[in-house]
DNA sequence: GTCTATAGTTTGATAGAC
DNA sequence: GTCTATCAAACTATAGAC
């Protein structure tokens, strides 16, 4: 067997311990996790865990992976309309609605909260995966010039953030994500003439 | 005389203390000024800070304070021209150089990145004060629907903030500002008639 | 791989002399 | 108001037995 036993078995501990420094997260914040409690979480002592890795931006390195991996399958789930502006406003919404669902994971992985860490290459490649995707609905509906789409990016960040800074749970910026999509769009298709 | 001359010389003193607190901010990230490194900064030994400051917190409150009444000053030296328009993208533009001057108080006075803190009523007060500011140009600039204000206001955080993830000093995504503010504000008067 | 024990830092905050 | 001295608590990380 190319993967043995022990190594599915250690790797679903890593994911059960990943897990648990998630839910960590979502009830105190993403900085304030440690490892002593989350050794606590997963039954063990604190210095076991480095048994699984090697320091704790290694954790949070491995949790940045994780959430952009959530993100990948998220938008690979998504069956696109097939009106190119549909899709696209499907495909924002969908990003819009995992971002807002845990301010946490958003934290990690979108803002640059905990000091000192910086994703790994390997992670990295994951989150500049997800943001391919996004760019080539983009392309898909006409949006092909780079500050068009930075723009749009940037927008809908912004709906998110004010949406999870001010009024987390609701729906009074995120209620305008289609309406400013359209109005963005249709101004990039004008200067595309 | 109404204010005394300890008085006075004491809120220099906090004001002094506050403008170091502020540098060791800019040179390390908001989130990692700690007493020891400000009483150094300041010439005094860390417990002498608490005849200034009750708490950490509340050092961060005068900080807080103090940022945004420099937003305020910032806000009002400028002399608005007469059109409208041309006012709301000079002041958006105003207040997206006066963010992206300082990363350290952007954080401080529009992201959540210090766990636990949260500003008094009286500083808050002053922020409010500089909204309230902005809004009033929007008005005048004919955007005058809540929603159309929520959405131009994220916008233009959306673009700083993606300014200042990804290019701190650079102008990719400030570039587009007057052009992003045209395109809501035109969109909103539309929507008027 | 997991444990106990502990090193080594850093932090915010308080007590009490002057 | 400023100091020295110190508390009390958290944290990451390592050493070494089993």
């Amino acid at each position: 067997m190319v993967v043995s036993k022990v190594a599915q078995r250690r790797e679903a501990k890593v994911a059960s311990i990943v897990e648990a420094a998630w839910s960590l997260a979502r009830e105190h914040g993403i900085q304030l996790v440690s490892l002593r409690h989350l050794a606590k979480e997963v039954g063990m002592q604190q210095p076991s865990l480095y048994a699984y890795f090697d320091s704790k931006n290694a954790l949070y390195d491995a949790m940045f992976a994780d959430g952009n991996r959530q993100l990948l399958e998220t938008l690979d789930s998504i069956d696109l309309p097939a009106d190119p502006r549909v899709a696209l406003k499907t495909y924002l919404g969908a990003f819009a609605d995992f971002a807002v669902a845990d301010p946490a994971r958003n934290s990690l992985l979108f803002r640059r909260v905990v000091p000192g860490f910086e994703p790994s290459a390997e992670a990295y490649a994951v989150a500049r995966e997800a943001l391919a995707r996004l760019v080539s609905v983009m392309y898909a509906a006409g949006v092909t010039d780079h500050g068009d789409i930075d723009c749009l990016v940037a927008m809908t960040a912004g709906l998110i953030e004010a949406q999870l800074s001010n009024e987390p749970g609701g729906d009074r910026w995120l209620r305008h994500l289609n309406r400013m999509t359209d109005v963005l769009a249709d101004n990039a298709l004008e200067r595309r003439l």
